[in-house]
DNA sequence: CTGATTTTGAACTGAACGATACATAACCAG
DNA sequence: CTGGTTATGTATCGTTCAGTTCAAAATCAG
């Protein structure tokens, strides 16, 4: 009975990431987003209720994939310190490919902080899940022998995933490749056996 | 003959930077600088030309600090490792004390990365004197036996910028201080002997 | 005291901000 | 075809933005 959406809504929010990602939270306005969308106000607005909660929309589906992405090769074969290696390289290669803007999530970080609404608990799950992940390695690796003994694998795990969140501040600074991968054999070499 | 200023610039600098600091650039009116100097928009403007101008003095003065007191620890007592084992936790302190506002240099490049003015060439400098303070300290602790022997000297100075800044966006995340440190024991163990 | 020079405060500029109002358009069950 | 419902486009809301204008105030050399 009623009218059909003119957009997918998935699409929608995509298209809105890459221009926050891009321009960051503040510095993109609801008209930019309207452009990159392709969207009318009118339609942004009764869809989305409001920029912020877009900017939460956009957050999340970038989580989501990246999340899905670092979680598929930790699932892959090799041993754990291979996986890892795999993760921090995967990283790097990203950055570069996606022109410098680093991660959205470090980004939003680094901009907002951890806010109190939709936007941190984005921010908090994704900290949550990417921690989760690398403990689990962790333990797999001290398990298969590719990693040290007595590791702590919850305080690895922060250790890894603040060597992945300097990579991507690296990537903003205009680092080499060859350097952010010198970072990243240097960080492994502190748990690999 | 002419009239004199009724504020110390320095000053006026120091409080808009705590003001860049607590909100980001984009998050920053001209209105809260102001407020936050003390200052009417016609002493802004006389003095500073442009909110981007403070803020460039903004950050320079960030960084002028912030590498003079890091510069401070490495030219002090103690073996290479020791020197830096002390500056990332002097760095950790830091970032707890300042009400988790992490670093102004990376909440800079994470929102506006490199721009291609003043701004970009403060986040240059900085880059260099971290690397080039790095770089020597590393030489010297090859030299002093308290670091591994065949670390590349470049390669490492990177690894610890990355590492610092890995531990800004932790700080950023609201971490927990024993995981900073912990973060901070791993990344050391990688190049001490 | 005067006059050249600069700072200061208040009012103001046009543009852009996030968000809304509302008439019109599009759909489909009945 | 109609009526109920939602989507859309346009125009606009009041506010805030960065920056300017300008007269009044303050200084001190002469």
């Amino acid at each position: 009975m009623p009218r059909p959406r003119e957009f997918d809504e998935t699409t929608a929010v995509e298209k809105a990431m890459h221009a926050f990602w891009e321009h960051g939270y503040e510095g993109t306005s609801t008209q930019d987003l309207c452009e990159a969308t392709g969207l009318g106000r009118s339609s942004v607005y009764n869809t989305f209720t409001s920029k912020r909660a877009l900017f939460g929309r956009s957050l999340a589906h970038y989580t989501g994939t990246q999340l899905d992405k670092r979680q598929a090769i930790l699932d892959g074969p090799g041993t754990a310190a291979e996986r890892l290696a795999a993760v921090l390289g995967s990283t790097i290669e990203d950055d570069l490919e996606e022109h410098r803007r680093g991660c959205l999530v470090v980004n939003t970080l680094a901009e907002l902080g951890v806010p109190d609404d939709e936007v941190g608990a984005a921010l908090r799950a994704d900290t949550d899940r990417n921690l989760t992940m690398f403990t689990q390695c962790v333990r797999e690796g001290v398990l298969d022998g590719s990693l040290r003994d007595g590791l702590d694998p919850a305080d690895v795990a922060e250790y890894l995933l603040s060597t992945t969140s300097g990579l991507r501040v690296m990537a903003r600074r205009g680092s080499s490749r060859k350097s952010m991968h010198a970072v990243a054999d240097l960080a492994l070499s502190a748990i690999t056996r």
